[in-house]
DNA sequence: AAGTCAACACTACCATACAAGTATGGCGAT
DNA sequence: ATCGCCATACTTGTATGGTAGTGTTGACTT
């Protein structure tokens, strides 16, 4: 009954910390939940193993927190880390900026216009997922053109303190944040890094005007 | 025959992670060795599985390589991504070092010179293990007092590109490492951003200058 | 009725066994 | 002599059984 999987990367650890990560950021696995290696090993139809794999890359992540011997659980969101998150990317990726004023890479730089047209396209269907995934791929592009694609390694083990809270911030304000993206990329192309850097702080300083309304709305997800 | 073996960290896995970890940061497992996990796990007398998520855990930060079916082996030091995690940690460091500048926990600062203190102690030993292990502590701690731990975690990331490197070119100069450090508690003491900033700065570049010499000595280690 | 303790169910952790893919050495055909 | 092919000895990936530690429940004692 269950369809075929195709292993969309490789081993079956990776493709199922693939989707916990995906169903933990969509809250499907809402903060709390308790993570059994035996049952998800059972609802995936692999043995016990990969999927602890896969939790320990999650906790590694700080996703999810293994108790030995007790249980593993969804952490949950935390303010104080969010800010610390932010303030660290701020640093990160107004370099990034600064640097990809000065120099951009021109196959980044034409990528990077495809990728604004399919966030958008994405903000127009109010899809979020994919929104993410593009968003994710803005920034990513962003750190490469910069010749430092390691920055982008960092903030993603970063991010993951945002993701689920940016998530759920995207309700009906998808469109500001293309504009935002397209506002540093115009202050790159004009080579100046102070705006570019400036228009990167801007944006990353949009998550937290909406966060105390989230966290107003759903308390319970927020430790 | 084998020495009892204190878990000193909770699992048999996390155990044999540091263990690696720490061999290959000294160069005692150089660039290129092929780590087999039925080989270690004998060495260490326990079964593939810890040494298998061991593994996994170094792959994730990039120290060894994972080839499918192929084997396992520890990757080589790569001039440019050094470069590029200096940027990064420059960007979040230097950015750490302001707001220590402005706002630095009282705690945190009463541990800091200990560590400084400890730290000139294994320079005038020449003990570099200790060197590094309370250089990586500073840095924490400044993360820590700054009120932003989780600057230390993007960094300690990052720094597995570095760490080799520096392992290096700690041969005759850590006296000069400690003295930059207390030159950025001074400018944190002064309560100055900029100079907090700067000092970090020139300490981050530190690097850079010993580097051409160590690639040219000991190429088979660069790729 | 309230407190104590023992048996149980559950967990992550480790060991062992099996499966599947890859590099390699040697053999045979061209 | 060179090229192609196959058997074999590796490698990592997965499955399954067993162990030790933890939380809980219910019976027993006070």
């Amino acid at each position: 009954m269950d369809a075929i999987r195709v292993p969309s990367s490789g081993s079956a650890a990776q493709r199922i910390e693939a989707e916990l990560r995906r169903a933990i950021i969509t809250l499907a696995l809402p903060p709390g939940s308790r993570l059994s290696e035996a049952e998800i090993a059972e609802q995936q139809g692999v043995s016990r193993q990969p999927v602890r794999e896969a939790l320990i890359g999650l906790a590694r992540a700080r996703f999810v927190d293994i108790l030995p011997q007790r249980g593993t659980v969804v952490v949950r969101i935390s303010v104080k880390k969010m800010m610390e998150a932010r303030f660290v990317r701020e640093a990160i990726e107004t370099a990034v900026a600064r640097r990809a004023a000065e120099a951009f890479d021109p196959s980044a730089r034409a990528r990077i216009d495809d990728v604004l047209d399919l966030q958008a396209n994405a903000a127009a269907r109010e899809d979020h997922e994919t929104f993410q995934r593009y968003d994710e791929m803005f920034h990513a592009t962003l750190a490469e053109g910069a010749s430092c694609p390691l920055a982008w390694q960092a903030i993603s083990d970063i991010k993951a303190h945002m993701d689920r809270a940016c998530h759920l911030t995207l309700a009906g304000s998808m469109a500001p944040l293309v504009d935002q993206h397209r506002a540093i990329v115009t202050a790159i192309d004009a080579r100046s890094p102070d705006g570019a850097a400036e228009a990167m702080r801007l944006h990353l300083c949009e998550i937290l005007r909406m966060l105390p309304r989230v966290e107003a709305e759903h308390p319970e997800l927020f430790e």
